[in-house]
DNA sequence: GCTCCTTTGTACGCCAGCGCACACAAAATG
DNA sequence: CATTTTGTGTGCGCTGGCGTACAAAGGAGC
């Protein structure tokens, strides 16, 4: 049970990676490798979108940005997914923030090019199509997981997804950050990782989380972690 | 300022009315008018996707169930949109429930017909592309507010989108739908209704909801409405 | 080694909203 | 007109999580 997935294509995105040889052809020259470093904006709200980017070993967040400076993620993007799908969908200005959560790399294209490949159908509008739909779940059920659940089921949700989307079983995060990411206090992030930690399920000191025990987690985490997963893995198998 | 437009092709429904006359002439002979009632299912988890539907004067509400039954509004569907993006997405069945909300007319097409009709491009598959987006904002807004606000401030929300959906100043809900919609008890709704009322924002009895003050209402509510409303009113004005 | 900064641990008072329970009124039903 | 159902008003104790504050424990640089 894991997203990751052999490169077919030499590609670790699974968008990427999907494509008939054909498609990845035409696509491939104005595909640039960038490397991302934490914290990095990828898109802000009410700017035009430039480029898309396909993570390979980076993470992304998409953030609502209230007026207030608040900001809250509404979903998560790694390898499964591709940031800027607005741009696809035909919205020339982001209505969200998207930054880099985890650092690595990306493939960036220009949102044009990827309008005009995609503007008449074909395998790379397909897959946007199914992943968009595996975003509208991702983002209905963050809804819900919001409204109805614990910080603490939330916070397993959350090291779950990012698991899934990284390489091995260790990954950075301060407390404060994931605290902004659920939308919570810091000290309420400290007394769960606490928690967490007593009952052996992660080791956590100073922003380095490690996963000791995926099953444990599963069991604390609600019922959302599960469903998301299962429509990502149905709608992106293909 | 309202959803509400001169029909111009006979339809209300903005999708549809917003259809150059020979990308209407195609799908006109597949659309059927049906008269949906309050709580008719039109969509549910796990079921493959018959029909989608552009409604007229009725209006849908998207809802995410959990194991335990609880189910939640992740989003409202009026005559600005269609019930089934997912069909047209790619996705063969549903992963959330659709019910009818407020009853009225819709027009139904069948989801194979939407697939075909939308398969290489054209006019209705860019309006529906916009919707999406349009929809992605307003659930990735609807998962910060859950988190981020007060009951009260989410009621004053749900109102005015509602409202803005329907015909005249007065609708039907009660309590208890409305309280399941926002995930919160139905006595701690009660209470809230009393507040606007007293506050001279509603008046509000046994299901009767009037809207007395627009304004009133949407200073009580979260800038979340207002976000919501401003990117349905870009993408679809075309 | 010492200093500074980031990150974490912990505590305390507070309140929005929960779960529950019960009473009552208006409408529907027979 | 009596009875049942549906919808509303209200109260009470409880708790998850907030806001705030402060101190201690790594690390990074000098």
């Amino acid at each position: 049970m894991t997203l990751r997935s052999k490169p077919k294509n030499g590609f670790r995105n699974r968008l990427l990676n999907g494509l008939p040889p054909p498609a990845l052809r035409r696509l491939r020259k104005h595909l640039k490798e960038v490397t991302l470093s934490r914290r990095d904006s990828l898109h802000e709200p009410g700017k035009p979108f430039r480029f898309v980017y396909f993570p390979e070993t980076a993470m992304a967040s998409l953030l609502t940005v209230l007026k207030d400076g608040t900001q809250t993620e509404v979903a998560s993007i790694g390898r499964e997914g591709m940031v800027g799908l607005p741009a696809f969908l035909g919205a020339k200005r982001s209505a969200r923030r998207a930054i880099c959560q985890m650092p690595g790399t990306a493939w960036r294209l220009s949102a044009a090019e990827l309008v005009r490949q995609t503007h008449r159908g074909g395998p790379l509008s397909d897959l946007l199509h199914r992943y968009a739909q595996a975003l509208f779940t991702q983002m209905a059920q963050l809804a819900t997981c919001n409204r109805l659940h614990t910080i603490e089921q939330r916070c397993c949700c959350w090291l779950l997804m990012t698991h899934d989307r990284v390489e091995g079983d260790e990954f950075y995060v301060t407390h404060e950050f994931l605290s902004e990411m659920l939308g919570a206090r810091r000290s309420g992030v400290t007394v769960i990782a606490g928690t967490l930690q007593r009952a052996g399920l992660i080791s956590y000191t100073r922003g380095r989380v490690t996963i000791l025990d995926r099953r444990g987690l599963e069991k604390a985490a609600c019922e959302c972690y599960a469903i998301v997963r299962r429509e990502f893995d149905s709608l992106l198998r293909a």
